[in-house]
DNA sequence: CCGATGTCAGACGAACTGACATCA
DNA sequence: CTGATGTCAGTTAGTCTGACATCG
C-alpha cells in the first residue's frame, strides 16, 4: 500500500503547475504514478507489476522459452528466469521441456494463470479509467497507436 | 486478447507489434525502454534518470525544501534526501538554511547544475525525436496534454 | 504535546553482470 | 568448436519503512 498514504497539504499547490516539461519527463512521471497505483491494485491478487506484464506476454504470444520471454520484455535472461521461478511457484505458469530440443523449456500459462490474469485485467482497466477519464474510443485507439509506435521506435534503434 | 492462443512460433513472432494490449501495459513497456535509453544517454554526463528528474523539478519550481521535493516527485522524503546528497556531492545543487525557519533547508540549482541540466536536455530531446519521429507540433501538444492529465488524474486520488 | 521536517539505519524488489554446464 | 540456452551467484540502484532529534 504505497499510494494510500496521506499526502501533505502542500500537494494542492503542485496540481496546477503546468510547466513545459518534455515528453520523456512526462512519460517517466506517468509511469511512476501508474506503477504505484497498479501495485496497489494488483497486490490483493498476489502478483507484482512485472509479473502481470510477463503473464500478459504469455497470453499474447502463447508458449515461449525463457530466452524468448527475456527478449520480448527486454530484460536479461537471468531476470526473466527469476520471475519465471516465482510464477511457477504460484502455479500460474507451467514449464514443459521442448520435445525437439533437450535444453529448451517451453513456458505457458496454466488455467490458474489465465484466471488470475483475467481477474487482474478488471483491476487494471479500472486504473485506466481513472487515468484517462475523458478518453473516447477514437482517442484511445489513437493513443494506443502512438504508444505502440514509440515502444517500437525505441526498441529497434541503437542496437 | 484471448483469440491469439495457439499460434505457431513463427506466426506469433511476426504479429507481435499489433497485439491489442491495454494502455497501462503500453505505458509500462514504453517507460521500461525509455528508461534504458535515457540511462545510456545520460550516463556520459554522469547523472541518473531520477537525478535528471529532480534537477528538472528544481528548475521548474525554483527553490524547494527536501520535503517539498519529495511530494513533487511523489517519493518518500528519505529517498529524496538520498538523491539530494548525491547531487550536492556533485555540486549541482546548493542547500541553504531557511532564514525564517531553523529546521528547513532550501535547495536550489547551482550554475553547474543548470549547465549539466542544459546539456542533458539536448540528449533527452534526441531520445524524444527517436521515440516520436513523425510527431508534428500539434500532435505533440495534444500528447503532452493527455500525459499531463493522466499524471494529474492518478496523483489526485487518495488525498 | 503536536506537527512538520531532516536524516540515519536497515530492508526490500527488481533489475544487472559474471560464471558455468548443457545441448544441437 | 561454436552458439544458444538455462541457471546459480553476487551486486547494484532506487525505492521503501522504522526510528529519532529538532524546530515552531
Amino acid at each position: 500500500m504505497t499510494t494510500s498514504k496521506k499526502l501533505s497539504p502542500a500537494t494542492a499547490a503542485t496540481l496546477n503547475s503546468t510547466k513545459p516539461m518534455g515528453l520523456a519527463y512526462l512519460v517517466g512521471r506517468l509511469d511512476h504514478v501508474l506503477n504505484q497505483r497498479l501495485r496497489d491494485s494488483l497486490a490483493p491478487a498476489g502478483l507484482s507489476v512485472p509479473q502481470y506484464t510477463a503473464l500478459s506476454v504469455f497470453r499474447a504470444h502463447g508458449s515461449l522459452s525463457n530466452a524468448q520471454l527475456a527478449t520480448r520484455t527486454m530484460i536479461s535472461p537471468q531476470s526473466a528466469n527469476e520471475m519465471v521461478k516465482q510464477m511457477e511457484a504460484k502455479g500460474w505458469i507451467a514449464r514443459t521441456p521442448d520435445p525437439a530440443h533437450g535444453r529448451i523449456i517451453q513456458i505457458s500459462l496454466t488455467e490458474a494463470g489465465q484466471a488470475v490474469l483475467g481477474e487482474c485485467d478488471a483491476r487494471v482497466a479500472e486504473v485506466e479509467r481513472v487515468m484517462f477519464p475523458e478518453l473516447d474510443e477514437k482517442g484511445r485507439v489513437e493513443l494506443l497507436g502512438q504508444l505502440r509506435g514509440a515502444v517500437r521506435a525505441l526498441s529497434v534503434q541503437g542496437i
